[in-house]
DNA sequence: AATGAATGAGGGTTCATTCAT
DNA sequence: CATGAATGAACCCTCATTCAT
């Protein structure tokens, strides 16, 4: 490669305020992750140097999130991808995410607490969201879910995946405590969205 | 009883502030709740009133979180306790916690948003996820659910039915509507937490 | 009178900040006239107390003009109101604008700057403008204006009126200098505007 | 003349930032006429290009006036030189100045925010003004103007024509306007200025 | 018990200017 | 010649809290 390209994230100070942009908010959290916290962070004179380089906080919020799905989905995708079966899949989606902890704690948590308090949805959680949705109503039309509301099923998925993600990335714990969490949980979703065995639940 | 005693949310001006609070948290979000605001919406003149009867924000804000578990208290426990059996009380949990939608909405709203941005981690959050961990526990000892991981079981199940709750008061739909997504989301829990079936995992 | 109504302007602090907007912005003109100046010249320690009684620096400057205004206007009115006829209450007003500068300098440059410098428009200036306006046709109506351009001509003569107060109020001479100045615009403003002699003009 | 002598106006990225300035000037005003607005207009990567270019925002705005006054001065002059007579050359002027939007709006625009900005009185404004009252002593002592104060004439005709210039360039209409506009102005000017009259004016 | 003015720190952002490369 | 990152001050504004009355 002769040439290699420059992604919007390098430059060099972009991409130290990015990272200490969410090292700052993974660590103080979203809200109180202020310009002048980040500038210190990473070693800056001025929270100007941050304006000169991100046309304002939503933006510089948004590359960290970009940066960090670039990151995170390049763990996970592999992982997901080897899966076969909608069912294998959502197990392999779970688990790649509970492991992710391991991997990048403060990117983990940092995307789940922007994600948390911005106004303006990303699309990222709104991907995700209609990801597992459409993921659910697929594995439901081939017989290997049940038929369960998938809207209500995605939201309350997803979420209970944060939380325990973010519980996991608060003081991680090692591979194979993760690993086993992981488990534990994609165990939980399965049989949540299995179809009836012979005698129903209730 | 015949004197009731005046507990510490009332006394007029504190439970105005109060109630102006969450009513103003449940607009607005927990971030931008600004005493300045919660006075104007209180009718107040000065942010000094809110400042002379309480501690400081995080008092008001804890006084808060207890008055909204008072009232969705007095709405859910009754229906938690009419239901007999550890799978039957999770489902009635659950649906109670959804059809409260219906009932308090801003109050909804307000506690979760309050629960999830607050550092210290409140009495109310610890509780509950407390008594989720202890009732599966106790569930799994009378062998009416299996024995998964407790723990993540109960960070992923109440976190999850806070999103649909929250999802659900934002916009909240007929009482028909919660009820089926309160029953959806039963579904689901009970399924993840049910015993295996004869042949494994369905 | 038993209870004086509050006007906008008083309140103590609010009336002080405004004289001391004004006095800045005299000194330094609008450009630099900054909170931090103001609070400054007011004696308050920070900018936060302007912030606290005005709604913004808009808020703010629209409160000068309007209290100028209400002084400049105690001293004008009577004096045009004394003049019988479009002629002689068009050198009236012109007279008394310029004697102004003795009695008001800081606020006759303040204001004439306020105005320059506004993206909005205030109904001030534009008032003043269609005011002239409207006192040229009449005028000419009754014979006693010649029949010119009543828009350019309240363009011209309104700012070449100014452009001589602010010149007089930058280092104010004597009452008998101004009354001086002020007879010698008014001649130029009456002869441009007069009907046409006998022999014409050109 | 063969060689034309390179003004210090060229040089090619100085004068392609001048035009930029004048032009930004020219649409937001002086005051938003930042280096950075500026720098971008001229599809300039950074503001240090005009810093290495100019001593200082004084130093680059001077530079501008100089421009704007040679560009101008190209029109007007001839128009002026053409008129005989102090009166014709006040009218040649007046009506110059207002022809002259429908060629250069955004410079006569510029110009004028400039001067009506600039701390430091620049030499074009004092000059312009000193023209006039020579001009107008001049015509005086040869009988074609009346016996009025020069200076206040000066002050109050130059800003009054700048600032029918200013509300014709806002918005430029079209050459037959523009004519009518100066016309009606410079009447306005000569009637002003002109000698007394048989029967007077008072 | 209540008021509302005052405080001082901190928020994000823009600015003209400098300087190593 | 030219770049663009860096600087540090200043901008307006909002905040929770305090205190004399």
């Amino acid at each position: 490669m002769l040439v290699r390209a420059k992604t919007f994230t390098e430059s060099g100070r972009r991409a130290q305020i990015v990272e200490a942009a969410i090292e700052v908010i993974a660590e103080v959290g979203y809200a109180k992750a202020s310009f002048t916290r980040i500038a210190k962070h990473a070693g800056l004179s001025s929270t100007g140097m941050i304006s000169y380089h991100f046309a304002g906080k939503d933006d510089l919020l948004a590359v960290c999130v970009a940066e960090i799905e670039r990151v995170t989905g390049a763990f996970m995708q592999p992982r997901i991808d080897a899966a076969e079966g909608h069912v294998a899949q959502l197990r392999a989606y779970v688990e790649a995410n509970v492991a992710l902890v391991g991997e990048h704690p403060a990117a983990v948590r940092a995307l789940i607490d922007i994600v948390k308090n911005r106004a303006a949805r990303s699309a990222a959680v709104d991907g995700r969201l209609a990801l597992f949705e459409e993921h659910f109503r697929a594995g439901q039309a081939a017989g290997v879910f049940r038929p369960f509301d998938a809207r209500t099923a995605a939201i309350a998925l997803t979420t209970g995946l944060d939380a325990v993600v973010v519980t996991a990335a608060t003081d991680p714990p090692g591979p194979a405590e993760l690993a086993r969490i992981g488990r534990e949980l994609a165990d939980l979703y399965v049989r949540a969205t299995a179809p009836e065995a012979e005698g129903g639940t209730r």
